[in-house]
DNA sequence: ATACAAACTTGTAATGATTACAAATTAGGT
DNA sequence: ACCTAATTTGTAATCATTACAAGTTTGTAT
């Protein structure tokens, strides 16, 4: 497992360690369901009740470009975050609104019109009901 | 090509025919650069100077509830809509800007991880330089 | 340990996209 | 032509994100 040692990893990045960078990167590597910035807010004030959002929001993007962290975006309303940064794709449930990861080679598959293209990001994500949500439907 | 008869295309969805309506699929149909809400907004305004706003977006809301229209988001703050709803990836070139689209066949390659899973939609966009701005940024 | 500058955090205000809502207008059916 | 339902419009509200300035902490040199 990677992270076993955050500090160094922040370090690593020329990333200034601080307590509330810390704790956010920590929070990133335990609840790694995509959290959106309010549920890494909400969560992370419970034990620095200081905290200010906008720090939130900054450390993420300091995460985001030191490529400690990537940025998920399905829905337009709603930035989540993902402290994998293997390539690999997400599902969300449009029931139960959970994000699933799911392997997936993105070199395999054969595309068409992108020669000359340098590309530097991939993302795949698929919609639609997960199992246990098509179960309960299946029911009524 | 699709969309000969635009208005004949909204009847078979049970989408009643306006004015607006119809302008706003027409200007998608010709304009398949995936266009933001506002760029929408502001084209049309200029042949129906009383267009608001919140038609544009209450007409894309239907149109994409229809099937007509797909929405795309690749950035968390702008939405952008493609009048091509068959299965088809983009390329959003982070120098200039423009959404390209390109060809894969999403049945093709290998998922792990979604036995059981009802797939409703998918989706794939990747970032980069296009090679018009490769190019350029060659000869600096 | 002290001092100082740079980096980081905080709170508040501003921005910008989207949605809610109610009144005015338009479309479709009789 | 008339009536009802659907649509459009303008404004206000909402919500996520960013800007900014002041206060605090950190790292480094003395
Ligand atoms: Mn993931
Ligand atoms: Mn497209
Ligand atoms: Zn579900
Ligand atoms: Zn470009």
């Amino acid at each position: 497992m990677r992270f076993e040692n955050l500090e160094k990893e922040l370090k690593n990045r020329n990333i200034n360690l601080s307590y509330q960078r810390l704790k956010i990167l920590e929070y990133l590597a335990h609840n790694q369901c995509h959290p959106t910035v309010d549920q890494i807010f909400i969560n992370i004030q419970k034990s620095i009740t200081t905290l200010s959002k906008t720090t939130v929001y900054n450390t993420l993007k300091k995460l985001v470009e030191e490529g400690l962290v990537r940025v998920i975006n399905i829905e337009d309303n709603e930035t989540r975050y993902d402290i994998v940064t293997e390539d690999h794709g997400h599902f969300k449930c449009e029931n139960c609104k959970t994000i699933f990861d799911f392997n997936v080679n993105l070199d395999s598959f054969s595309i068409n019109g992108l020669d000359n293209f340098r590309i530097l990001d991939k993302n795949i994500y698929f919609k639609g009901i997960c199992p246990e949500c098509a179960q309960v439907n299946e029911k009524n």
